[in-house]
DNA sequence: ATGCACACGTTAATATCTTAACATTTTTTT
DNA sequence: AAAAAAATGTTAAGATATTAACGTGTGCAT
């Protein structure tokens, strides 16, 4: 693989998108594919997709194409799923037990270890075979488990509060489903799903149809 | 307000953000505030956020700054949060359950009016006094109640038939959480909020901390 | 009342991202 | 076997988006 100098953001954005792509092509048995086809099956621009993959790399043939199967494979490395994610859940609400399926459902690699909320209803309850422990178990429990991934799900009054938490546990990435925008140290990896954000761009958007 | 001409989709992603911040402004009872303030607190520069505003008209004032109570509802009527919006939801999981209650909760002015699945075993189910219908009842549900916003917490086989169903009945907008790039007519707006591809966002950036 | 500092709106410059063009290599066809 | 077509990687051009610079109007202090 080519030396990753730095790549932007919105090339990543676009990394999990083409391997699902990909992925449905696998299952239809197709072995290769051009970027013109990509193109016109994603609806990015064939030379954007030869220049966001030469980001990280010659995956391609000359007067062959791309091999479907492989670049499967680079992308998935690339985008570190060849590894697993030990994940937990901080707030057990509605959206909280719902990535807990969902994420077991959904994506092998990242694996939902506990679950933690402040509401003693919650505590003891098992949800997808993982039991809610108490909120104040989880420095020590942090302690004992390293743990990749936090997820964030409590209102956003405590959420800033939960992150220092994880942060100090040494997690290596949140994931933030709280109205809020979080601080954490540079180390530390942070994706936001504000979906308030996005509810009201949808708006916005309704209101805006005819530009 | 100023001609909207064209508005990039970005100053779009960034404006439920502003408006987060000068509603937090609003509770702590900030009357007033400037670019260079805001920068410090949203961390976006003094010079885009004026030029983000600009986009819609001069709402600052030389020498004062932004007015916190007026710039908060500019920005939601740009927004069009002013308005009332009608929301159903297809597909009942978790996740689907989980936002009828969250939009409740959250954000007045997003009515869910109703919610279908094709699972008899969710079907008559009343998840926050919203029955679930059986998922046949969808198109005639359409034609009788006028819905703004057709909510898709689906597996992604059935995606885009339950968007071809939306589009024909009518809804102006369509908030997407299957796994799948949908298709949908020019005429009407398309959020996709997908999990999956955040989560591998999240994974990349992970492994790659110390670029 | 006058001057100074503040801070917007706007124009200009810079940086980034996207698209197009092309030279080269491989495959396919005749 | 040779020529034509296909399709990459890469460089160049064009388009967007962000940041900086600045002129002007407003409020506050002396």
């Amino acid at each position: 693989m080519k030396e990753t100098g730095k790549i932007s953001k919105a090339v990543i954005k676009r990394l999990p998108r083409y391997r699902r792509y990909l992925e449905d092509l696998m299952k239809k048995g197709v072995d290769r594919i051009s970027s013109n086809e990509l193109s016109n099956l994603i609806g990015y621009t064939a030379s954007q997709i030869r220049q966001d993959l030469n980001n990280f790399g010659g995956f391609g043939q000359q007067g062959y194409g791309y091999n479907v199967k492989a670049l499967h494979a680079e992308i998935s490395k690339i985008l570190g799923l060849d590894k697993d994610y030990k994940m937990i859940i901080v707030g057990c609400g509605n959206l909280g037990q719902a990535l807990a399926n969902y994420t077991h459902y959904y994506k092998a690699g990242f694996i939902v270890c506990g679950m933690f909320d402040i509401n003693p209803r919650l505590v003891g309850l098992r949800i997808n075979d993982i039991e809610v422990m108490d909120y104040s178990l989880l420095d020590e429990y942090l302690e004992a488990h390293p743990i990749d991934i936090g997820i964030i799900c409590t209102n956003k009054g405590s959420a800033q509060e939960v992150a220092d938490k994880l942060v100090a546990g040494k997690v290596k990435g949140i994931w933030n489903f709280a109205t809020m925008d979080l601080t954490v140290g540079e180390d530390v990896a942070l994706e936001n799903v504000h979906l308030s954000d996005s509810l009201q761009s949808l708006a916005y958007h309704i209101n805006h149809r005819e530009d």
